[in-house]
DNA sequence: AAAAAAC
């Protein structure tokens, strides 16, 4: 029972725009959300991410917007009608680009601020009058402290990301932004995912709340397929090359939990001969669209990012989500995942867990309400760069956590050693990527080196059981990868 | 163990 936008009588400057997108279906959110904010109502919206929340509340609020002028009269033939909130300035960019995409045969006029970019030309765009604003929290207030714009003729404001907008970080700056709006006025939350207590504080918010729950909560999508893998901190470099190449994966968000962890992988990766760029806040704000743009274009093939990109981000068709760390939340955990599978699409989300991640990954099953199997993986020796002769094993999912045994001694194993930055004379930096000396013999065939260093677990106590888990790579299919991958 | 958001 999958409901037509057709069905909504949505004005014909709005129906035209959608046709021309091509959308004839509507997404379970957008078909509860729209009719209830035509109605004027407050939403608490949960849905998973790559559903449409963008239209869900864009679509609903431009048509309120075409059909109720603005009920008093401002100095302004342009007053701020409605506000939309983001967590990070590439978000903001996206959703103003959709917006202005729904708005196009409409009089209305839309535009976005964000930091990082010069004010003035925002300014301009501000002077000249905009029915929409997009914005990120900071320089938003920049703006309104420096009477850029006026906002309190705004009838409708919009938390996108909500969870997010409202946690510490952002709240101080969110309240002075709410102190400047009139207190008569629609507001809709919108986010992946809710936590109790978020739910509770954002339901001050509110009034009279509608909430819409199209999915569990935190609930991640049905076309991702999770896999954990247990990597060493010093091998995620090389597992990651290889699962590349044994998944056949060509395009892929690789998340890690450190901006200077994103400089130092994008950068080894590279002159591993792979074709990776780093999006942190650290970088300046042209090189981070950039970075994002070619991304989007498919001129990067794999993206080494913060949480900045975690949420939100729409890019069609990206087939693969790495988590080379656990995130620090679960929700957000969920969040990364959300950039492959999108639309419908399928994807694959892998994350490597080191000893020390186990606590997180119990809070993210407890989150997404599935249990994780972490299996081993066996590395091969990569003689070759990537692209070239391929590892000679593989591992076949081998299933190690679900081993109460091992669960206990993972749990107690020490903490990886962490290299401490040091500038240029860092050798991660300076020295060409070196293959592990040893080959990928494993240990029952009597290798002499450690288990670890061979990025067998070292926590593996049958080797009879493993050997029988792992097999030697079928050279078709490596072959096929090795294509698909270059 | 961090990142994000203003200059």
């Amino acid at each position: 029972m999958t409901q037509a936008f057709s069905e909504l009588s949505l004005a014909e400057p709005l129906a035209r725009a959608i046709a021309e997108m091509g959308f004839s279906a509507m997404t379970p959110i957008q078909a509860q959300a729209i009719p209830v904010v035509l109605q004027g109502r407050d939403v608490m919206g949960a849905a998973q991410t790559g559903t449409g929340k963008t239209a869900a509340f864009s679509l609903p609020l431009l048509q309120r917007m075409l059909k109720h002028e603005n009920a008093s009269t401002s100095p302004a033939r342009h007053p701020v009608r409605a506000l939309v909130l983001l967590p990070t300035r590439e978000l903001a960019d996206q959703v103003a680009q959709q917006i202005a995409l729904y708005a196009k045969h409409t009089q209305l006029r839309s535009t976005v601020v964000f930091g990082g970019m010069d004010m003035k030309p925002q300014t301009a765009e501000l002077k000249k009058g905009v029915e929409i604003l997009v914005a990120t929290p900071g320089r938003l207030l920049d703006h309104i402290e420096a009477k850029n714009c006026v906002l309190n003729q705004v009838e409708y404001v919009v938390l996108d990301e909500a969870d997010r907008m409202l946690d510490i970080g952002f709240l101080p700056d969110l309240q002075r932004i709410l102190s400047y709006l009139p207190k008569q006025r629609t507001t809709l939350l919108f986010s992946a995912t809710f936590s109790s207590e978020i739910k509770r504080l954002a339901g001050s918010y509110l009034q009279d709340p509608v909430t819409i729950e199209v999915a569990r909560s935190n609930a991640t999508a049905s076309t991702i397929e999770q896999r954990f893998y247990r990597v060493d901190e010093d091998d995620k470099r090389q597992a990651l090359k290889q699962l590349l190449l044994e998944k056949g994966v060509k395009q892929a968000f690789v998340f890690l939990n450190s901006k200077l962890g994103c400089a130092r992988m994008a950068r080894a990766l590279e002159r591993d001969g792979l074709n990776a760029v780093a999006l942190h806040g650290d970088k300046s704000q042209d090189e981070r669209l950039k970075a994002l743009d070619a991304f989007k274009k498919g001129e990067v093939d794999l993206l080494i990012c913060t949480d900045v990109a975690a949420r939100g981000l729409d890019i069609k068709d990206v087939p693969a989500v790495f988590n080379l760390d656990i995130p620090f939340n679960a929700e957000d955990y969920v969040h990364r995942i959300g950039r492959t599978g999108r639309a419908g699409a399928s994807g694959i989300a892998i994350s490597f867990v080191t000893g020390r991640d186990v606590k997180q990954l119990a809070e993210i099953e407890k989150l997404i309400g599935k249990k994780t199997e972490v299996e081993s993986l066996l590395l091969g020796s990569d003689q070759s760069r990537f692209g070239g002769a391929p590892s000679g094993r593989q591992n076949d999912g081998q299933r190690l956590w679900s081993d109460p045994q091992a669960r206990a001694e993972v749990r107690s194993e020490r903490p990886t050693r962490i290299r401490a930055p040091r500038a240029s004379s860092d050798p991660f930096f300076d020295q060409p990527y070196q293959p592990p000396a040893t080959d990928a013999r494993p240990a029952w065939e009597g290798n002499a080196q450690p288990a670890s260093a061979r990025g067998l677990s070292p926590y593996i106590k049958s080797r009879k059981k493993v050997a029988a888990l792992f097999r030697p790579m079928a050279p078709a299919a490596v072959e096929s990868s090795t294509e698909a991958a270059s």
